[in-house]
DNA sequence: ATTTATAGGAAACGATCATTTCCGAATCAA
DNA sequence: TTGATTCGGAAATGATCGTTTCCTATAAAT
C-alpha cells in the first residue's frame, strides 16, 4: 500500500490535486478504478493519505540526512543541502506536494490546510532547534534571533523548491546554500 | 478590461488555474458568460492575459516600492519589504500567481512554463543589479557572488509568498527581512 | 469439490465544466 | 420611425470526471 501510495505521491506533486485523475492515479498505482475505492473513500482520502506518506517519507530522509552528530551549524547546512538536492533536475521539476498544497487547496480545503500549516511549523520548528543546538554548542552566535532565522530559513526552503520547478542545476541551488550561512553570523 | 482582467487575477490567485471555472470568472469580472468568450478565446486565454496583467501591476508597484534614489542594499531592503507586505493577512493567503503557475501548470503548459521563468529570471536580473548597484556604491561588499546571493534572495521572495499563505503575521514577516540583509555581509 | 470471500475491471450514472449557439434588448444610423 | 448591429445572458451541447454498481475470475476456506 505504501508503494502505491508513493505513486501517488509523485502524481499529485506533478500534477496538482485537481488535474490529477482516477484514471492517472490508478495507472501509476497500478490498481484498478475499483479497488482505489475499495481501499479509500474518495479521491480527497487518496490525497490525503498521499500527502501523509509523503510527510512521513520525506521527514525520515531528512533525519538520515541531518545525522546524529556535529554541530548545530553543521546540521543546518545539511537541512539546506537536502532541500538544494530536492529543488534540481528531474526532482526540483517534479515539485513539493506541501507548496502545491499551499498554492491549490489551502484556501479551500480546511483539513488540507491544517497539515499544511502543520508540516511547515514542524519544518519551522526543527530549523529553530538547531539553531539553538547550535548556539548552546558555541557554532552560531548567542545573539542571534533564533526564531526569526527559522522562518527565514524556511521560508528559503520553501521557495528553493519554487525555483526548482523552473529547472535549476544543483551548482545554483548549492551555491545558494553557502550564501545563506552567513545569516548566521 | 484591465479592471476585469485584475479582477481574474484575484480568482487565480485564490482558486488555481483548474479549480476556477468559468461562472466563477464570470461573476468576478461582472461579465457575462458570452463576453468571456468574445473577448478571449478560450478559459487559457483568459488566464494567459490575467498572468500578464499581474506581472504588469505587480512590476510598476514594485518599482514604485524600489524608488529612484538610496543606495543598492537600501533599494534592495525595499524589494525585500514589498514582498513582506504582501505575504502576510489576506493579500498572502490569496496567494502568488506566478507560485500557483509554477506548482500547478509548469509541467503541463510549455507557454505557461516560459512565462513563469521569465518572471523568475527577471525578479533575479533585478535583485542582481540592485546588488551591483550596492557594491558600485559601496553599501554591499564588493568580494560578494552577487549571483549567488540574488538567487538566494528570489528563492526567499517566492518561499515567503508559500509561507504566506499559512496566515502570518505582518511582524512575522519583516523580522525575516532583517535577518535576510545579513546575506550581504 | 463446493462455497465463500476478495479483487479486478468494465459499464453506467449523475454532476460539472468548457464551449457554442441562440435569442432578446439596447444602441446607433438613416 | 425603422432597420441593422452589437452585446448581455440564458439555454443547449459535448466531453470529462468522480463515484457507484455489477459482473467475473481467482483464491481461500471448509
Amino acid at each position: 500500500m505504501n508503494d502505491a501510495l508513493d505513486k501517488a505521491v509523485r502524481v499529485f506533486c506533478a500534477r496538482g490535486y485537481h488535474a490529477t485523475s482516477i484514471g492517472d492515479l490508478t495507472e501509476a498505482m497500478q490498481l484498478a478504478q475499483g479497488s482505489v475505492y475499495k481501499a479509500f473513500k474518495d479521491k480527497r482520502a487518496v490525497f490525503l493519505a498521499a500527502f501523509d506518506r509523503n510527510k512521513a517519507v520525506r521527514a525520515e530522509k531528512l533525519q538520515d540526512a541531518i545525522g546524529a552528530g556535529g554541530t548545530g551549524r553543521e546540521r543546518l547546512r545539511k537541512v539546506l543541502a537536502f532541500y538544494a538536492e530536492a529543488s534540481h533536475g528531474a526532482e526540483g521539476r517534479q515539485g513539493c506536494l506541501v507548496v502545491g498544497s499551499a498554492a491549490e487547496l489551502a484556501i479551500f480545503d480546511d483539513e488540507v490546510a491544517q497539515r499544511v500549516a502543520a508540516s511547515l511549523d514542524r519544518n519551522e520548528a526543527l530549523l529553530s532547534g538547531l539553531i539553538q543546538q547550535g548556539q548552546a554548542d558555541g557554532s552560531i552566535p548567542a545573539d542571534l534571533d533564533s526564531a526569526a532565522t527559522a522562518r527565514l530559513m524556511l521560508c528559503l526552503l520553501q521557495g528553493m523548491r519554487v525555483v526548482g520547478k523552473t529547472g535549476r542545476s544543483r551548482d545554483e541551488m548549492a551555491a545558494v546554500v553557502e550564501v545563506a550561512m552567513k545569516a548566521l553570523a
